[in-house]
DNA sequence: ATGGCATTTAAAAAATGA
């Protein structure tokens, strides 16, 4: 089963890319994030013609986030939104069992200005986030969490470590909330299948970004232990950051058998 | 240290992103 995720910066913009890259790529299962439109403009019915069904959580303007799945497995939607915090109305969080698997899809503040309050959600969320993940643990089931977590886990994963130290994706609290997570057991696919290797999930549309690899990695998969052993591959579709129109993060996906 | 670009909303300019 090939399950991937993506940032599309804008499912309406970023239509014929996303059409296009399904058709290339063919997941089996597909997180999307950054919708930024609400459920009713979102282009559903072009994405069902390319064979997939999906759980769509919108919101005007900013958020959203998606799973799909290819039309003969089935999606049985588990949650919208984490516990914690009744106030918050910012979609970026949907949970489903598909083929045995739990998937969450998850879009995780991106903290800037930092410090601040959008800093402090960004914390206050990823703590929500851990907690949702221990209990997934404790279930015992096998379980992915992916998705735009907005940190770069280690200095490795930012193409100049020295420029981002006070940046909300990579201060010291935040790297911290990402390894106190993966600390409860849970596996970084992309590391485990590439230990060392310079790997970029977002280039920055900026001063030509893409083409001087000055990237960073902030897409990840997370596996709960079960799965590790079902780990076949992963990578990511870097071509797709090169096409016209296009979003500026990159696919990224894994390989479980079945 | 700043601004470079892209998207949405809504009809110019602001907010947000990373």
């Amino acid at each position: 089963m090939k399950i991937a995720t993506y940032n599309v910066n804008g499912i309406n913009a970023r239509l014929p890319v996303v059409l296009r890259w399904l058709k290339e790529s063919s997941p089996d299962v597909v997180c999307l994030q950054e919708l930024k439109s609400p459920d009713e403009k979102i282009p559903k019915t072009e994405i069902e013609k390319t064979g997939y069904k999906a759980i769509w959580h919108g919101q005007k303007r900013w958020n959203g986030v998606a799973i799909l799945a290819k039309e003969n497995l089935e999606i049985q939607e588990m949650s919208r939104g984490l516990e914690g915090d009744p106030e918050d109305i910012q979609s970026r969080y949907l949970e489903a069992v598909i083929n045995d698997v739990v998937i969450g899809c998850l879009y995780l503040p991106n903290g800037n200005p930092a410090p601040g309050p959008k800093f402090d959600y960004k914390l206050r969320w990823f703590e929500r986030l851990s907690k949702r993940a221990k209990e997934l643990l404790e279930h015992d089931v096998p379980v992915v969490l992916t998705g735009d977590y907005n940190v770069m886990p280690t200095e490795k994963d930012v193409y100049k470590p020295e420029r981002w130290v006070n940046d909300a994706l990579f201060r010291p609290e935040v790297r911290e909330a990402f390894h106190n997570l993966v600390a409860q057991g849970w596996t970084d696919a992309i590391r485990k299948i590439y230990p060392e290797e310079t790997i970029y999930t977002f280039f920055d549309y900026f001063r030509n970004a893409y083409q001087r690899n000055a990237g960073l990695r902030i897409d990840h998969f997370l596996l709960s232990p079960d799965l590790n052993d079902r780990l076949k591959a992963a990578g990511i579709d870097h071509d797709v950051r090169g096409w016209e129109k296009t979003s500026d993060h990159v696919p990224v996906w894994i390989e479980l058998a079945e």
